[in-house]
DNA sequence: GCCATGATTTCCGTTCAGTGGAAAGTTGTG
DNA sequence: CACAACTTTCCACTGAACGGAAATCATGGC
């Protein structure tokens, strides 16, 4: 925060004024977005005004601004896990009609599992992560199975500080390393409360169909669980293949 | 030179440059992105380097740059939609469940049915529309809904040039008046291959729970069909129904 | 290997768009 | 009606953006 040595471009503003949205402020009048942004209020209108015009941003009928149709049309175009998002949902959704529980797709996104598609439960069914949340990759199901399918040098990085969520997290990076082998040894791994208490889950890796590199991971979280998710596994495996087969020829994950 | 009088602000290159990546367009080079977009070699450049340390795009191992996951993430914040799409999506699975066919939702846009969710059917089910996708309003069984329960203005306007698109289309304006009349009449619209060949679909408005204003219209859409789509009609309305009741106060459609 | 072709990256002097403090306007509250 | 909080407009100064041009990098034809 307080003076980067970075440059002062308006790009770098524009961006800024983006910044100060997220999922918790998706409705911002001038002199928040200023605060958050840290730029004079002049600034900010001057620039809001402009990206208003543009349609990146909209005004709301009480003069606060949020994020506007043109965003959401480039979002839509965004890279890679767009393919994906339109391959998987087909398969996921088999996977739902057949178990009738709530079904995740994520991949891999630093060092946190970006989750890019969900067919849920029910209306009624409370919602634990939705698209475009980043969850941790030690104490979700996804997350182990892209844990376990990665490089070493990630899977160690991530290894070296698990922050404990509920008591049942595993924090000790021992513990962690052998479940994780035990994960690529099994083809899936599993969840019991790690991330949120009352919450259980198994996933499954999903690969290319050509070349066996991880694209992503899918799996299954339910609230009234015990071990016996396993039976879904079969399920998930059948959807996984089915989604490595549908992609398209050469559209890995490339990461820098 | 070239001079318009417009304002030839930094935002409104960076507006160009991002106007470049489309739906054809998703991985562009510098080059492309300098003629698409209308300017210097250079300066297109300079704004790219900025926009892609500012994750606002990604560059691609072959150096063409894609809209990076920075958009993607703010997309997903976008305004009334994004709420409209949590609310909706377990109503249109539900309608899925007990259906099998594909469903949509679509809200008004200008003068296009927007497209904002899908469930779509089976794995192999040909996609006939994404989120994100713009069709006419006269062609469309959403459509057909969004301009028989809106305004008289925004319909006059839809009747004047009404596009074929198949020999099934309606492009007479007196014949999409009746039929208009009609949808409002029954409550429900359909169509016979208007938009594309092989392709019905009946749909029905979503209204506000309190005070009854239009909010967007959902609509099942199949390839092997007659009439007796009717049959999804009270589906359809139920889901309608609870769509309108769980959207939040008055986040009603508020269009300048 | 060597030069032609085309794309990308860097350079840098000029200038004009961006800046932001301040003042004017608007809305709401007691 | 005065006061406070927020939004919008104004405008003189200045440094960031501009873009032509030159350097560098990638291909590929012979």
């Amino acid at each position: 925060m307080a003076g980067r040595s970075n440059g002062i471009t308006v790009t770098s503003r524009v961006l800024a004024i983006l910044g100060a949205f997220d999922a918790h402020h998706r409705h911002l009048s001038l002199s928040e977005i200023s605060e958050r942004a840290d730029l004079p209020i002049a600034t900010a209108h001057r620039l809001l005004a402009e990206l208003t015009a543009g349609g990146m941003l909209e005004r709301d009928a009480d003069g606060t601004y949020e994020i506007g149709r043109r965003l959401w049309d480039l979002g839509l175009l965004a890279s890679v896990e767009q393919d994906l998002r339109e391959v998987a949902l087909p398969f996921l959704q088999d996977v739902h009609a057949s178990t009738g529980e709530t079904v995740h797709f994520a991949v891999l996104d630093d060092d946190a599992a970006l989750y890019i598609e969900r067919v849920a439960g029910r209306a009624s069914a409370r919602v634990l992560s939705k698209p475009g949340a980043r969850l941790p990759l030690h104490a979700t199901g996804v997350g182990k199975v892209l844990l376990a399918f990665s490089g070493r040098s990630l899977r160690e990085r991530a290894l070296q500080s698990p922050q404990r969520l509920t008591a049942h997290t595993m924090t000790e990076p021992g513990r962690l390393r052998r479940e994780l082998a035990e994960v690529r040894r099994r083809g899936f791994a599993r969840t019991s409360e790690e991330l949120t208490l009352g919450a259980f889950s198994v996933a499954v890796p999903v690969m290319t169909g050509e070349d066996s590199d991880l694209v992503g991971a899918i799996g299954i979280v339910t609230g009234t669980a015990r071990k016996d998710l396993d039976r879904y596994v079969p399920v998930l495996h059948v959807a996984a293949k089915g989604i490595g087969r549908s992609l398209p020829p050469r559209a890995s994950t490339e990461r820098k």
